[in-house]
DNA sequence: AACGGTGTCAACCGCCCAAGG
DNA sequence: GCCTTGGGCGGTTGACACCGT
């Protein structure tokens, strides 16, 4: 059937705006409370420009909330856990940086993150380490991102319901643990969380063979759940481990990783051959456990200290040669 | 100074999806 | 239920800046 153009092409501007195009925008939607329709925008505002080229020039340059200038340290490292359980879901992204556009952020991803990754010797696109092509699956192929940063997000979910359940029914209202502690389930409710179940949707419909949720949600301990404890207040944290097992079981799962050892093998029923068992996701865990106070100097420009930095603390098991 | 290579980023393109008729 | 439309998203492109030779 195809698609109508979003506009007449014809006649109409491209490239760079001017300081005149934006100043014309920028007026028309302060006066009128807002864009209204983006494809009527252009010309009720006098612009030879097509309204998609508006809503861009808006939403990524000339909105007032926007912030510029280079990203923090902090941004980097939310950027490469959040693209490690939502994968190339920019505006997901971009949603829990304020100020900060989808498009800036997969500019930044393309022509800096994506590198330092690589030069570390991660897969920028599962946040695996090359080396551990091998999947225990034999034939089966290995995960594809979407299903993993599924399987993650389900996990993550149940354990903060499950573990925000029991806090509710064993404790009562506990104020200070919901706030501190539901750093996954305010995610859940935000547009990342919702942009993911739709995601998850379109998982069941590739994956229709099986049920990579149901079999994500039983064999991820170790999954994102150790991203959420990174969240949690020290001062609560104790009182976590008493209230729930689970909780137990994600430090324990640290603790193995922090020892070297397979920490899946701690998992409930690691025997299965489902491709959610997969051991090999030890440099995505290790991005994710970063607290996010922790130094990522890391990550920095050079080099030779990723190299030296993953070699030391990511991939004891590989030696690699930064390509760069 | 000229040139080529590389990096950056604003902008465009095409597809997808939800809403509405 | 089908079709059209508008908006949003992710991938890609191309202009420009910078740097080394």
């Amino acid at each position: 059937m195809g698609r109508t153009p979003c506009c007449d092409k014809r006649g109409l501007k491209k490239g760079p705006w001017t300081a005149e195009e934006d100043e014309i925008l920028v007026n028309y939607i302060k006066n009128n409370n807002g864009h209204g329709s983006w494809r009527s925008l252009p010309k009720l505002a006098g612009l030879l420009r097509c309204g998609k080229s508006c809503r861009l020039r808006w939403t990524n340059y000339l909105r007032p909330d926007i912030k510029r200038g280079p990203f923090t340290q902090e941004e980097e490292k939310l950027i490469i856990q959040l693209h490690g359980m939502l994968g190339n879901r920019w505006a997901a992204i971009a949603s829990q940086l304020p100020g900060r556009t989808d498009n800036e952020i997969k500019n930044l991803w393309n022509t800096h993150l994506k590198k330092r990754l690589l030069c570390m010797g991660i897969d920028p696109l599962t946040h695996e380490p090359f080396s551990s092509n091998h999947y225990p699956t034999t034939k089966s192929s290995p995960p594809s991102p979407s299903t993993r940063h599924m399987a993650q997000w389900e996990s993550a979910r149940l354990e903060a319901e499950a573990r925000l359940s029991r806090e509710s029914s064993v404790f009562g209202p506990q104020p200070h643990i919901k706030a501190n502690s539901d750093f996954f389930l305010r995610l859940w409710n935000s547009e990342v969380g919702d942009s993911f179940r739709k995601l998850s949707k379109f998982g069941e419909k590739i994956e229709c063979h099986s049920s990579p949720i149901s079999q994500a949600s039983s064999s991820t301990k170790c999954g994102s759940v150790s991203a959420l404890t990174t969240e949690v207040d020290p001062n609560t944290a104790g009182l976590e481990t008493t209230v729930g097992s689970q909780v137990e079981e994600m430090e324990y799962c640290k603790s193995c990783k922090s020892n070297g050892e397979d920490f899946m093998a701690v998992g409930s029923d690691s025997s299965s051959s489902n491709d959610m068992e997969d051991s090999s996701d030890t440099a995505l865990q290790l991005l994710l456990d970063f607290p996010i106070n922790n130094d990522m100097s890391f990550l920095e420009e050079n080099c030779s200290d990723y190299g030296a930095a993953a070699n030391h603390a990511i991939l004891s098991e590989s030696s690699f040669i930064c390509p760069l």
